[in-house]
DNA sequence: CCGAATCCGCAGTGATACTG
DNA sequence: CAGTATCACTGCGGATTCGG
């Protein structure tokens, strides 16, 4: 499996050499939000033809950027991890979706938004300045969609999934349809158009900490 | 041109859609350093198939990331130069490219550095925080390679080519061969093999501004 | 059901040659 | 110098099949 090379020492171009196929770093963006199986991966990646999966797989783990590992206690079965320097692309992928995110405009018709997607956009909108110092704990509730992200001293915690424990603060974003994506749920926060089950003075401070210096 | 598509409203799939094909992003980096033709492209890139290069120009074009212009004043021809768009993606590609140089290793045989290379690495190190309120130039000559590095209040502008006006300090790396690594020129800055004309006192500033602080 | 492997048609790519 | 043109090849998309 003689994988393609750009014939430059240079970092740009190892990065793509390991991560720059078609799909690859989609699926590393998935795997940061959390642990997932096969078929999770295959639902959150729409259209992916399962052999090209299967070989990306391949090529991530063989680049030490994905581990294949046997699930831990509840459902058993094989889930991918990333590695620590599969976690080290985390900057990269934030940094490149932010750009992306700058020329989204409006949806086309049949994209999709998945769990994996937004809590990356969450996680690319965090205000560290915003966020200093600060201890709380947030649940977003969507169509589709749970998320949760904790602040512990100012150090976030952004996941798919409800908060460990008890949130202070559930914002319930109440539309329809399928997921909404970030901007769409951003723009119900500020327009006071949610429900809201905990602190409600932390929402304002929600809006802050997840909107960046410079806007999305 | 129908150009695929992932099927997802989410930023990081946008900007692979845009700049995601083969050889796309190492173009933009090349630009990045300076504006190019379509023969410096070609000798920048090693092994970029013509038509490549020259479909990929166009897809850029469309996406509003580059410009094709008429040169300015010595030497006519068309140059391409990124536009304000395309300038904005110079974070993600810095962020890449640090990621990529952990994993870089040895030098593959028959892998070549090229001065927009160097270029960018000399940016991805760029330490801020170390520059800081510092006002000072310096020129850096190796075989094959000369780039400026001009701090006005911490303020950097980093590129190919000689500093406008004399330097503080000219840095010349008396190795054999062709352009070397960056990693090399640092290793040689920090060993004192290299010959100085200047203000010599600016050689450890620039090892202390052009070193990141997690290191490359 | 999960986790793939296999087969096929086609589009994107690589290599080379050629042209305004 | 700045690209087209041509053609072989391979990776990708889509579907189906297969073993645990």
């Amino acid at each position: 499996m003689k994988r393609r090379e750009f014939g430059q020492y240079c970092g740009l171009a190892r990065a793509l050499e390991l991560v720059g196929e078609r799909w690859a770093l989609l699926i590393v963006r998935d795997l940061a939000a959390r642990p997932r199986r096969y078929t999770d991966l295959i639902e959150g990646l729409p259209g992916i033809p399962s052999n090209v999966l299967s070989t990306r797989l391949k090529e991530l783990e063989q680049a030490g950027i994905v581990e294949r590992q046997v699930a831990p206690a509840p459902q058993r079965g094989l889930v991918y991890t990333l590695t620590a320097s599969g976690r080290e692309l985390e900057p990269a992928i934030l940094t490149l979706g932010r750009w992306g995110a700058t020329q989204l405009g409006e949806p086309r018709p049949g994209e999709i938004v998945t769990p994996e997607s937004v809590t990356m956009v969450l996680r690319a909108s965090f205000n560290e300045t915003a966020a200093a110092g600060l201890t709380a704990s947030w649940e977003v509730r969507a169509p589709g969609l749970v998320l949760h992200a904790v602040l512990t001293d100012g150090k976030p915690d952004i996941g798919p999934g409800p908060a460990p424990g008890d949130a202070d603060l559930v914002i319930t974003v109440p539309l329809d349809g399928e997921i909404p994506a970030y901007r769409y749920l951003m723009q119900a926060m500020k327009c006071g158009l949610v429900e809201l089950a905990g602190r409600r003075d932390l929402l304002d401070t929600f809006t802050r900490v997840f909107t960046p210096p410079q806007a999305v």
